[in-house]
DNA sequence: CTGCATCCAATATGATACTG
DNA sequence: CAGTATCATATTGGATGCAG
């Protein structure tokens, strides 16, 4: 255990926990926040800035229009992203990231590079796994 | 785009691209990864250490039986959690990290500490979204 | 205590067709 | 182009009962 983060909730300065109440919010933008689709699109923008909606369907492997059009409302109702819709015809309308947006993508950075560096490890854990069991 | 960190596939270093099929076990393992109970029971194995089956069920606030016993199993084959069983009666089973889970749980602290600090932003964004539509 | 099996309800997601 | 609507399917999650 040496070396690990003094996670969440708990204040490293103070020693203090959270009340229960935020620790509850938490809980919540963490459920909504962790998810597959959010963290792929919020990758995708911050690597190529705003983007129109097809594009981001091209970007984002194996997203289907649905999904991305639902991840997208929610981003933008919880503030991450902005929807520009440009009074053309044919339609044009573009999502690009907010400071708020930014800076999740900063926090999920890491994860990215983990995901990207382990992907060995992990292969190997679910053999050894699959060799012992099934 | 001022500031954002070179994300995930592209090495800010060399500039270059990763090859697609890493890019598709990336996408893969972020999808496996960026669980909702993964992410909590993460965060609580990171903060209490070696924990027994049901006081996990305890901390991890709202999980079933089920969900905990089948994320385990996943984080298990991941390598991310070591399940140890002692032959006692009553049973007794602990759950920890292994290295690989230490270093995602490290990955995802960023995250912890972002979804805390920003919670008033998000339902601010979202109490003005709801109000300019429904 | 741990946790698997099963049934069931609720949701999430995907494919497809259609519209401004 | 950028969605919406609809239907079919898959996955999730809870409750319960049972076994080692």
């Amino acid at each position: 255990m040496t070396g690990l983060p003094a996670a969440k909730i708990t204040h490293p300065d103070t020693g203090q926990t959270a009340d229960p109440r935020v620790e509850a919010l938490v809980t919540e933008v963490i459920g909504r926040v962790a998810d597959k689709w959010t963290m792929l699109i919020l990758e995708v923008l911050a690597e190529h800035g705003e983007t129109r909606f097809t594009q981001l369907g091209r970007l984002v492997e194996g997203v289907s229009q649905k999904m991305l059009t639902q991840t997208l409302r929610q981003m933008e109702r919880d503030g991450l992203v902005v929807r520009t819709v440009h009074p053309v015809i044919p339609p044009k309308v573009e999502y690009r990231l907010t400071d708020l947006g930014v800076t999740l993508a900063e926090a999920f950075c890491g994860v990215w590079l983990w995901a990207e560096k382990n992907i060995d490890r992990i292969e190997a854990a679910r053999a050894a796994f699959d060799g012992r069991k099934g």
